[in-house]
DNA sequence: ATTATATATGAACATTTATTCATATGTTCA
DNA sequence: TGAACATATGAATAAATGTTCATATATAAT
């Protein structure tokens, strides 16, 4: 308990010193560690979660199947910025589109981000 | 099914002018839609976990609980870097931390972290 | 074909953000 | 008390990001 896991390894000098080192941690926190690219997919996901105009645009989805005027006029912001976040959106795979005349419709891509959402909600909304 | 469910209401001009018109549907949306400060707070949340650095440190504290120049270490990053980002962690209670001596150990604050991380992880994985 | 409508996109600008450097705070040990 | 160590923090800088404006693309209607 006070066992302190250092994962210092002796010949580093950058580190505390202390004298607990626990040699296998560092390979045990290498081992569950995602490689570079999926960490890199991970924390670009988030990143779309990120601002608050696309998270209002996923809480309109949760409702119904939009175009993007629809999506404009309910969030009060002009059509550009909203069609800058859905392609931001669609690339992330949260959301997908079809055409319908002159429209094109968005809706969400899968259930992943109700739950990514509902979870985040949770956190913010606890205490 | 060729419904467009649009929210348009008749006296705005700068919305498309498809003629199908869903009275409720505005109302529905901003039933649904949580409070400014929610969504404010949750689009904060997820700029948390929108940064490389900050995942490999959840990812680290996954597996133990450590002290700040252990993540330097693990992470190969400064100290300073490091303090910064932990900063913003325990802000937004996703990390917490103690004093042992002159080390700070950092752990995960809750369990929505794992959760989050690992819906994320799917969405990422998926296809 | 021409015009109008709906959406997408590139460039520009302002703001935010992550890292580094220097230094301050707080703890331990001699 | 003073030196050494671990962490925190403010300022500066470079990079990333969201919105706006102007304009391009694509469909529909006359």
């Amino acid at each position: 308990m006070t066992e302190h896991n250092h994962i210092h390894h002796p010949a580093d000098a950058e580190c505390c010193e202390q004298t607990e080192i626990h040699a296998g941690l560092l390979e045990q926190v290498n081992a569950g560690m995602p490689d570079e690219n999926r960490l890199y997919d991970l924390a670009e996901l988030f990143k779309v979660f990120g601002d608050s105009t696309r998270i209002r645009i996923l809480f309109v989805l949760f409702e119904a199947e939009v175009c993007v005027c629809d999506l404009a006029e309910a969030l009060h912001m002009n059509q550009s910025a909203i069609s800058h976040q859905l392609r931001i959106l669609k690339q992330s795979k949260l959301v997908k589109s079809r055409r319908d005349g002159k429209s094109i419709f968005y809706s969400l891509a899968d259930e992943h981000v109700k739950t990514i959402i509902a979870q985040g909600m949770e956190h913010v909304e606890e205490e």
